[in-house]
DNA sequence: GTTGATTAAACGAACATTCGGTTATTTTTA
DNA sequence: TAAAAATAACCGAATGTTCGTTTAATCAAC
């Protein structure tokens, strides 16, 4: 998927080029998820894309704008590649495995994405589009809320759920990336089912 | 305790202004919690501590150990309040259940402080100084070390031991802030009981 | 009067953004 | 269909501002 495909992003143009539009959120994710946000600025991005400063003001308001928009991007890419494989008549047993091993999935195959992504939503930019970024994970709670239904999971919030099953994962990956510990899949598999434990009944 | 105290920071001053170091690392915690490292400057620093600019250069050499030394300082003073209360001849359970509400005391205590460590750690600036931040919580390995040798915990890694008790309540603990739940008494008990039995044989 | 904390002022560099002009594509006109 | 007109992508250079940091002078304490 490119991100002009991401219907909220896509303005109707005639011949803006795709490929300079990702480009320069690719650059530009691979240089805030490297170096940070203070360190970016627009002219190394227009640098890193191969592209005039001034390009990215055709595509992009502002720097901010351009930031926001690749955040809400990379969490849609994110929540969709979370359900694939997850048909409509899969029990809730089968679609939460396949949804976390989607997850690690996700993050082992882009990392850079997935860095980027936990750094903003660290920092205080994250207030500007909290809201949409949630909204894409509307999925995810309708399972829960049938393994509520179905008495699989136990009764507790959406929130503390999350709290036993992906914050997990994602504090053990982000070990993994930074070089503190191996996340193979002996791991992995004993991490899923201390997990799948804590929110079953 | 001040940043003065901090024993890895202090160095042999006569006259230097305690509290002028202490508002300058104030100042700092508070803009970049607020508004992220891409917009606080050391003017705008200074500015906050009612300092000159030139008088954050006499207590650090340059931005980069400023942050890193209020980040490691808040690391040292966030450890020392976690063991508060646990004597030597706790048993593991009452040793791990005040350590859980001390941390979570601390974060509703010093919420700024809290997220701007969230904020620093899950940027690239931290890889600078993962490994001296972590040595701060050695007693929380020796614990767990204990509850491992008497068969208390499970043979887990302590990545995953964390994975499972504090790394939920954190992200329970930046819903809270960011105003998506309440983290009430009877959610924070509920939250303990899970991960206990999550980590526990 | 010496010492060291403190600062106002100033430094070049880098910043986000804009401007004027050019190129490439589409639409209109014939 | 072919050329002309219109449109919008694209860019290098320049804008004024702010950045992190330094310097030289002042101030306060003994």
């Amino acid at each position: 998927m490119t991100i002009n495909e991401c219907s909220f992003i896509l303005e109707i143009v005639r011949y803006k080029d795709d490929n300079k539009q990702q480009a320069i959120c690719d650059a530009a994710i691979e240089l805030i998820t490297a170096n940070g946000f203070a360190d970016t600025s627009m002219s190394k991005i227009a640098k890193a894309a191969n592209v005039s400063p001034a390009t990215i003001y055709v595509y992009f308001e502002n720097k901010e704008e351009l930031i926001n928009k690749i955040y809400l991007f990379v969490k849609q890419e994110m929540s969709a590649e979370l359900l694939r494989g997850v048909g409509a008549n899969r029990s809730v047993a089968e679609a939460f495995k396949i949804i976390w091993n989607n997850f690690y999935k996700y993050a082992t195959v882009n990392p850079v994405r997935f860095a980027f992504t936990e750094q903003f939503a660290n920092s205080p930019l994250v207030a500007r589009c909290r809201e949409e970024s949630m909204s894409f994970f509307k999925p995810l709670l309708d399972l829960f809320n049938r393994g509520v239904a179905e008495k699989i999971f136990k009764d507790i919030s959406l929130e503390i759920f999350i709290a036993f099953t992906f914050s997990p994962l994602t504090g053990l990956i982000k070990e993994h990336f930074s070089g503190g510990i191996v996340l193979d899949e002996k791991a992995l598999e004993t991490t899923f089912e201390i997990a799948w434990d804590a929110v079953t009944n």
